[in-house]
DNA sequence: CCCTAACACTTGTATATACAATAAAAGTAC
DNA sequence: GTACTTTTATTGTATATACAAGTGTTAGGG
């Protein structure tokens, strides 16, 4: 749906303003969605993002601040963030021996199997994609906002 | 930035995951940004939504669901969004005669002049961005968002 | 007119988040 | 070893947010 639609705004002033709330918006839509589905999960979508991450790294732990850099906000949660998950079984936390500073972070068999029930869940979500975007046009969005960031 | 450096990842799962992840992350580094700028103004990225949605409409004034629906996050607080504007002489409120129920929100002389003064500094912002990517580039992003959203 | 439903907004509450201050451990220089 | 700095994580606090429940207003039957 068009952005001048979905906002009621007749106009931009142009058209990289209209990106800027465009991308902005549609990142909103798009974590919107993910949150919903996750609710009945009982996870927020940090929190699904954390397990995801460290799935990603599994068997090996990850410290505080390297789920930190792979996380989509960067804010100073991650403590509790990982608090919360660790309360309902779905990662594990001991103090690194060689640098006691440093915690390792595991996620758990529990976490793995939660993870691989929300797969075909979010699978969903991918067709959805699928059908409204080719290939080449995704791979034209990954590219541009790359670019946007340099 | 790729996003894989962005994330400190090697890889996803394919292009549409990445898509989707690029996205939102892209979203959340605009608004973070964005948050920044404002803080010097003692403006949270809301208020500054919820101000020129008002700008945009002026003089005609607006209710509180006019403003949720052009707002870029649709929750509840928009009530508490534009008590916290009125507070600071940005915005006047008062109750509409023809439908006691509603608002007539409208944003001051105070709030059309921090406007101005913003004016310049988002353009800054905009500049940047017109270095990274052509017209026809962003109105390529513009146009496969618009279709994602479908 | 009375009853109910729908509407527009507000408020309460629990949770999340940002940011700064703090703490504890490790590294570095002397 | 002591003083200083840096790293890594935790905690406190103020603010923001989501969601549900509540309030007052209007509209639509019967």
């Amino acid at each position: 749906m068009k952005l001048e639609e979905e906002l009621k705004q007749t106009r931009f002033k142009d058209e990289y303003q209209r990106a800027m709330l465009n991308i902005i918006f549609t990142g909103n839509w798009l974590e919107v969605w993910t949150t919903q589905v996750l609710k009945q999960y009982d996870l927020s979508s940090q929190q699904f993002n954390v397990l995801r991450i460290l799935r990603g790294s599994s068997p090996r732990p990850l410290n505080l601040l390297d789920i930190q850099e792979r996380m989509m906000d960067r804010m100073s949660n991650a403590t509790r963030l990982v608090e919360k998950l660790r309360q309902k079984g779905l990662l594990t936390r001991k103090q690194c021996d060689s640098n006691r500073r440093k915690v390792e972070i595991e996620i758990t068999e529990k976490g793995q199997a939660l993870l691989k029930e929300l797969d075909p869940v979010m699978e969903k979500n991918h067709l959805e994609l699928t059908k409204k975007l080719t290939v080449a046009e995704v791979n034209t969005i990954n590219e541009l906002l790359d670019k946007l960031r340099d």
